[in-house]
DNA sequence: TAAACATATGAACAAGTGTTCATATATGAG
DNA sequence: CTCATATATGAACACTTGTTCATATGTTTA
């Protein structure tokens, strides 16, 4: 498929004109932000936050993993903004970020289911 | 974020009704996927086909990177059927498959620019 | 303040990954 | 058929990454 292919499609051509301004350090970026999404251990933990806020035990208990390399994970996630943070006494509870998370797995099971 | 939060919004029910009915091994599947994704590399050859196709040494020249390298990474994208191929005489041409690496693309792209 | 609990973090290690180099395979030109 | 060209591939190596273990930090309760 080309771009010359989808400008009949009127629906992508904003994202087209978005793409052709595209440079080398967003490309570095947007490779970054992926490989956050590249782990599984990070995909259940995105996935278990679907549903609603947990904190950092009540992940490791649902994904059957220590709370150790869940805390390791989270900070990651926390660094590229994809989940946000609430103490409530020795809790600390953690939730996804904003709806971006929501249409980036979207669009991949959409891929994965063909 | 939530889902409740979320349901408000009518445009997304579809998704996440979708997203309610994942099952562990399509959250494996996806991130295969979003692995494809995580490397520069794969992404500056994926961007360098959004304008129009290439064949494998056009490619490497507009990287900078060793025709070797390429094809090495020309396989993983073939084996996750995100480009298609097409031989003309010595050359190998190669394009995207569809228009989910657009989507998956713009919706990583709007995260970073935030 | 001390003990108990929840979370974060550093070091170490095994496993995975991308590039290079050398070479194999495949096609077209002479 | 032989040579030149285009692409693919295997082995080796450096580098990265996720988990575990031990321990530090921070909060609540007694």
């Amino acid at each position: 498929m080309t771009v010359e292919q989808l400008d009949d499609y009127v629906v992508m051509k904003d994202v087209i004109e978005k793409m052709k301004s595209v440079n080398e350090e967003e490309l570095a970026d947007l490779a970054d932000l992926f490989k956050i999404f590249s782990d599984s251990t990070r995909i259940r933990i995105m996935y278990s936050l679907f549903m609603k806020e947990l904190n950092v035990q009540e992940i490791a208990d649902s994904l059957g993993m220590q709370q150790s390399a869940i805390s390791h994970q989270l900070r990651i996630l926390r660094a590229s903004n994809l989940v946000k943070v609430r103490r409530d006494g020795k809790n600390i509870y953690y939730r996804l970020s904003d709806s971006h998370v929501f249409t980036i797995f979207s669009q991949g099971l959409e891929h994965i289911s063909e």
